[in-house]
DNA sequence: CAAAGTAGTTTCAAATCAAGACCGGTTTGA
DNA sequence: TCAAACCGGTCTTGATTTGAAACTACTTTG
């Protein structure tokens, strides 16, 4: 991963979670965790990552608060890697990644996994940026206000 | 940026997402893009980063669809990087991003820039996925379908 | 017409990554 | 009960990517 920036100085929110967690495997580990994975070795089958950079990023986000070390909920002696409130906060960024991808990165005899609701077994709504009155807006209908 | 897995066969839209436009510089530059950059150099001044990179990452984003060249609306010959519908979709991303880091990333003596609602001047709401009768579902309460 | 700006490309050293060997504990199963 | 397999890493090495700066060619400004 590139080098971070100063993370302290940075008073836009998207670059600070970016410099945080704008790699590619850091995300995809969270995204695996929603999945329900939590230890190492399913971790790393799962995506296929060399091991020294598994660890390396577990290390980070368990730094970042992202995930905690539990141990194993199985009565091994094992430990296991459990998303925090955190972690779980995370859950609207992979969603809308997800349905970015649904929506841009698929033809239609292009076969793709789907996000559903349990309850109802159907695919969740599509996400929007709304106003304070519920309204959807547009990019172009926001502003970004820098600090004092 | 590490070397990107085979597309095609990746039923996964999160990991399609990511394998495309997972980096640091892709998402901020995209983010300026809603800022209302379209210039090669004014990225480069507001990134920092390095030209190199910035060249090879707008033609990477042009290639995928999400940016367009058009000629510079100020008269001059120049050319600009203006987001297609496609980079304007990614808006929820770039917003999902900014309320986790404003939520989780900055104190509260922490100075942040805030996004606003142009006709209200009021932050957005926050975005929450919603199963399809409108209710915010939470992680666990969803799974991942698999294609057949 | 000179100086400054635009939009890159090239070069090169340094940082990061991927693959695999290695390692000390733990668990499984014959 | 003891060997084999599994777990969760670390270390090494070569390949890839990055960042910084120099260089280029064209355009605009003063």
């Amino acid at each position: 991963m590139a080098k971070r920036r100063d993370n302290e100085t940075e008073t836009c929110p998207v670059a600070r979670s970016l410099d945080l967690i704008g790699d590619r495997w850091c995300l995809l580990i969270v995204r695996d965790a929603f999945d329900g994975v939590r230890r190492f070795s399913e971790f790393q089958r799962r995506l296929g990552v060399a091991r020294s950079i598994l660890a390396d990023r577990l290390r980070l986000l368990v730094e970042a608060g992202i995930f905690e070390i539990s141990p194993a909920s199985d009565g091994t002696s094992y430990q296991e890697y459990v998303l925090t409130p955190k972690g779980e906060r995370l859950f609207p960024v992979i969603v809308a990644f997800r349905q970015w991808g649904e929506q841009h990165l698929f033809g239609p005899r292009d076969a793709h996994s789907v996000l559903v609701d349990k309850g109802s077994g159907k695919p969740l709504t599509v996400m929007e940026p709304r106003s304070a009155d519920g309204k959807v807006v547009r990019p172009w209908e926001t502003t970004v206000k820098l600090p004092r």
